[in-house]
RNA sequence: GUGGGUGUAGCUCAGUGGUAGAGCACUGGAUUGUGGCUCCAGUUGUCGGGGGUUCAAUUCCCCUCACUCACCCCA
């Protein structure tokens, strides 16, 4: 018998160890914050949907949905893990007619997503992603408010070199305006165009503006921007939020080329990137726009709706190393067996207190033990031995001062939470 | 999905057709009960996995897996 094969986590998908997840709990506290302060609740939904709903509201003819979906059957239901989280929101909207509680509804969500990509940085295929979504509110106030939300936020968090696009894309009017417009342009230039490109033509003549390829930009310079042919109401819309966007200071390019994946959007569209950091080609931090007609197209109300996705790793690529917060702990280094056991219950004081503490329980030596009592992080350590046990006292030990005293056990406890936490003035502060 | 690069100790990486090394980390000691600095000693590897060539493969060849870069796509 050999050794048992060793498993790994299957590709594009990691394990986060603790190690690194205080700067994901720092970005989760982050975004939670700020969507708390802009009036959105939490909103947790399966990870699992049916394969219908995504092919709907993210449309047939997408990448998302034609390649990358992870899809099964059990028995006769085919599921999907989400590849995103606007379509389950939308459903949970639907689902439980909250038009009917209030008018407008702001949600976030956080969790996993799942794209089966080829990974690479920044792009694997379990992500995870953070988003807005808010239902009822037709806008623009709300556009310009969230897209500002989302700015402040990056450089709360120390992202620089932030880049925010915007662009329109109007409503049903305007639409199969600008795309017969658009295919006029592109069908006599059809030969000057990559095959991908062309392709894609009839497809989805819009992604032609958004190709990379050199040859596409030179043969595509000087189409038809839709910002052109936006219909009154687009217009006025569209007119007000680089309005409010300029009043909140929000530095934008309006970039008529962009492009979204998913079908759904309408109106508004943005994106914020950064070449900050670690990012490699991946640098589109977040992105969202409006998508006006995705509640009534799963079968809910008329309901307008705006909303956002971010991806987490990729904006932990862009804030880099940053320096760790250590909250202040106590180590508890007992020798000996009786020692042990009144360490034991010095830690479980100390708790009551509200005091983090770690109790080297180990048979091994003092110095050991002090070494790894350095190495937590901890600011003060409380040594007790046979000694100590005799005496009935603890050794304090703090180890950024390296100070060192012989404390009363009967009064250690307290000793160590104010110093720890700082005395707490109660009733009758006499300082 | 297409094309390229990389894969040696827990981590960062040297190295060789004759089965391996450094630094960091870890453990012990110098200090029989005192951490961060210093010094000394020690532990750790199926040389990513499988197959082939060879007397002999970690080294050469093929396949595969993982990561990575570009394309693509997107957050």
């Amino acid at each position: 018998m050999g050794k048992p094969t060793r498993f790994q986590a299957p590709k594009g998908m990691h394990d986060i160890l603790p190690a690194e997840i205080w700067r994901w709990q720092r970005l989760e506290a982050a975004f939670i914050e700020a969507a708390t302060l802009h009036g959105y609740s939490e909103i947790r939904t399966p990870i699992l949907e049916p394969t219908d709903l995504f092919v709907r509201s993210i449309g047939e003819s997408t990448d998302v949905v034609q390649k990358e979906m992870y899809t099964f059957q059990r028995h006769d239901d085919s599921l999907t893990l989400r590849p995103e989280g606007t379509a389950s929101a939308a459903r949970a909207y639907v689902q439980h007619a909250v038009q009917a509680l209030e008018p407008i509804s702001r949600w976030y969500y956080l969790g996993p997503m799942f794209r089966a990509e080829r990974p690479a940085r920044g792009r694997q295929r379990q992500f995870h992603q953070a988003g807005c979504e808010i239902f009822g509110d037709p806008g623009p106030t709300c556009d310009a408010e969230m897209i500002s939300m989302l700015v402040s936020m990056f450089v709360d968090l120390g992202i620089g070199e932030l880049e925010v696009s915007i662009s329109s894309l109007g409503g049903p009017e305007t639409r199969p305006k600008y795309r017969s417009v658009l295919l006029d342009f592109l069908r006599p230039k059809a030969a000057d165009l990559s095959e991908h490109s062309r392709a894609r033509i009839e497809v989805n003549p819009f992604r032609v503006l958004d190709s990379k390829d050199e040859g596409d930009r030179a043969a595509v310079e000087g189409a038809p921007s839709i910002l052109d042919y936006l219909s009154d109401e687009d217009r006025a819309h569209w007119d007000a939020l680089k309005t409010q966007l300029e009043a909140l200071e929000v530095p934008f390019r309006v970039s008529p080329g962009l492009v979204r994946g998913l079908d759904y959007y309408n109106r508004t569209l943005f994106e914020i990137s950064s070449s900050a950091g670690e990012l490699g080609a991946q640098n589109a931090l977040a992105g969202g726009g409006r998508y006006d007609t995705m509640v009534e197209d799963l079968g809910g109300p008329k309901i307008p709706a705006i909303g956002f996705a971010m991806g987490l790793e990729r904006i932990l690529l862009a804030m880099g190393e940053s320096e760790r917060v250590v909250e202040p702990s106590c180590f508890v280094v007992p020798m000996g067996e009786k020692a042990t056991i009144d360490g034991l219950v010095l830690a479980r004081e100390l708790r009551q207190l509200g005091v983090r503490v770690d109790v080297d329980g180990r048979q091994n030596s003092l110095k050991s033990k002090l070494r790894r009592a350095n190495s937590s992080g901890a600011r003060v350590c409380a040594i007790i031995g046979e000694s100590e046990i005799e005496t009935g006292t603890v050794q304090l030990k703090d180890l950024l001062q390296h100070s060192q005293e012989q404390v009363p056990r009967d009064r250690a406890t307290r000793i160590i939470a104010d110093r720890l936490l700082g005395s707490t003035p109660r009733a009758g502060g006499n300082d």
